[in-house]
Order: C-alpha cells, then structure tokens, then sequence
DNA sequence: CGTTAATAGTTAACTAGTTGAATAATTAAT
DNA sequence: ATTAATTATTCAACTAGTTAACTATTAACG
C-alpha cells in the first residue's frame, strides 16, 4: 500500500505541468519563431503519415474538425500543405507536406534531436527505458480511459 | 552507449504529446465546464501559495504578465480572485483566493484525487516511485537549461 | 429509384490564451 | 532631483479552441 498518495498526486500534478511547460518553451525557442508548437506537431503527424486527413488529425489530436480546418488553414497560407480531393470519394481531402514543409520538418527534427540528445546523456540508458516503459503504460491507461467518470 | 537513440527521442516526443492532451482532456471533463486547465492551475498555484504576485506567476507559468493579467481577469470576473494592494510598495498588487475560490479548488481536487487515484492503483508503487525520480530530474535539467541554445 | 442518414469538411461567431508595445504609477539609484 | 528600474495594466493582433449552421457528397433502405 501507498503511503502519502496525495503527496505523489500533488508531485505528478506539478511536475507533468511543469515539465511540459519547459519543454515546450525550449522547443519553441529551437525550433524558431516562425511554427507554433501545435504546427510543429501537425506538421510531425503528417510527415509520419505521408498523406492524412483531417478527421484523422481531429481524433489524434483530441480536438473538433473545425480546429483542425484553422491550422491547417494558417499552415497552407504558409506553403506547408497541400489539400488534394479523394477522386473515388469526392467528401475527403488529403493533406500532405509540400517540399517547403517536409524541408521544415527535417530542420526541426534536427535540431529538436540535438536538444533533447544533450539532456539524455544526463541520464542512465536503462533509468531512460524504464522511464518510457512506465511512460508508455501511463499512455495505454489514458486511452482506454478516455470517457472516464468518477463516480460520484 | 544507447543504441536507436533517434528512436528513443521520437517515443518520448510522442509519448510527451499524447500523455498531455489526454490528461488535461480528462481533468477538463472531470474537473466542469466552468474552469479551463489554466485557471485551474493558476487557482492552483494561489491556493498553495496563499497569496502571491502576477510577477510570481508570469516567472512560475513562463508567460508574460499581460498574459497573466488576462487570466486573472477572466478570474476575478467569476469572482474567484481578489487583488489588494501593498501599502509599502504600492506598486505590488498581491493575488488572493476568495472563499468561492477556495472552495471550487478544494471541489476540483477532490475530484482529481480520486481519478489519478484509480489510475495510480494500475501501477507497482516502486515503479511509481522510480518514475517520479526520473520526471523530477527531469523537471530539474529543464530548468537549469532554461535559455539554452543547441550550438549551430 | 428516391428520399432520408450519415459523413467530410468548411464557415462564422465567440471565448481563451499569448505576445509586444505603450503607458501609469511607484520606488530605487546616484 | 532627475533618471532608472520595477510592477502592473491596457490595447491590438494573433493562434487555438468550441459550438452551431452549412455544403457537398455518399450510404442506406423501403
């Protein structure tokens, strides 16, 4: 049994708060002033991807359509994407990088990879893996959880 | 030497990602309507603090004050904050909780306690442990590296 | 077949959060 | 006493999100 429960609960509060907090701002001052974080990630996805769509990205992303319609608008007025209609199912759009965007996402990644290689070497190889073992678990419980309520 | 280091960094960037947006989905859900993940930090961060200044919470958030000005505004609109100033230094405006305040966090934590407490009970208490050993290294490395430049 | 559902995406109005620049009020420095 | 610096605010402009209404298209089925 668990001594001090809410003291863990109060430490993962704080911490996962400030720890994504930090990490993003780092990642913003890297990657430069000209991508949101949000973009970077959107951008992320569908290089991965290759081709998506946008309901696609809303469920990823846990946000509604029109949300996606937003950013992706400001990315396309940047020159990242590129929206081509499904010619079977004419009610789906792709989205996919142009070679400006996929040029972005790979000066990006190259200089996030470097960030966070600095921090990892603080680290033990196998305290890393435990870390992200435990990390991926905390994953798989939130997803199964996803219309979780506590009963009052 | 960590092999598949590039790997390593694309898990946790994603895991990173995902662990957020669906923890801060569930405390939405979980927490009303009537609060956004912000406010609840912030009304977080005052209830601990007792009372503290928007200076304070700019440095703590890694915002800037006007950004905090907003929240606090949004809050004391909902009658959830009180500003008082210093009559030493009368430029300082100190934030407080109301009792309505008080009590709508002591509410919401309530409700969080008893969700991560449902997820905390998925998990060996020393992995736990461990975990938090690594986040709060983590945390620490953060903060340390907080104008942090990748060499070019 | 034709009407009704459902699906994919967009648009518009609104709220929340953020920055940056300008400002007001006050205190510190010298 | 004048100039700096500090604390907080206001304002304009922007990103991101929601809800609701809408368009266009495809699916369902009597």
């Amino acid at each position: 049994m668990l001594e001090n429960i809410q003291e863990l609960i109060d430490q993962y509060i704080d911490l996962s708060f400030s720890v994504h907090r930090k990490g993003e701002s780092l990642i913003r001052d890297q990657i430069g002033s000209d991508l949101t974080n949000d973009q970077h990630y959107i951008l992320r996805y569908i290089s991965q991807a290759k081709s998506c769509t946008s309901s696609e990205l809303a469920e990823e992303f846990d946000v509604k359509k029109s949300a996606i319609t937003a950013i992706i608008n400001r990315m396309w007025e940047k020159g990242l994407v590129e929206r081509t209609r499904d010619e079977k199912d004419r009610r789906v759009v792709y989205l996919t990088l142009t070679d400006k965007g996929n040029q972005l996402y790979v000066d990006c990644e190259e200089r996030i990879y470097k960030l966070v290689e600095s921090f990892i070497k603080k680290f033990d190889p196998k305290e890393i893996k435990q870390f992200l073992e435990t990390y991926k678990k905390l994953n798989q419980i939130l997803i199964e959880s996803k219309d979780y309520k506590v009963e009052e």
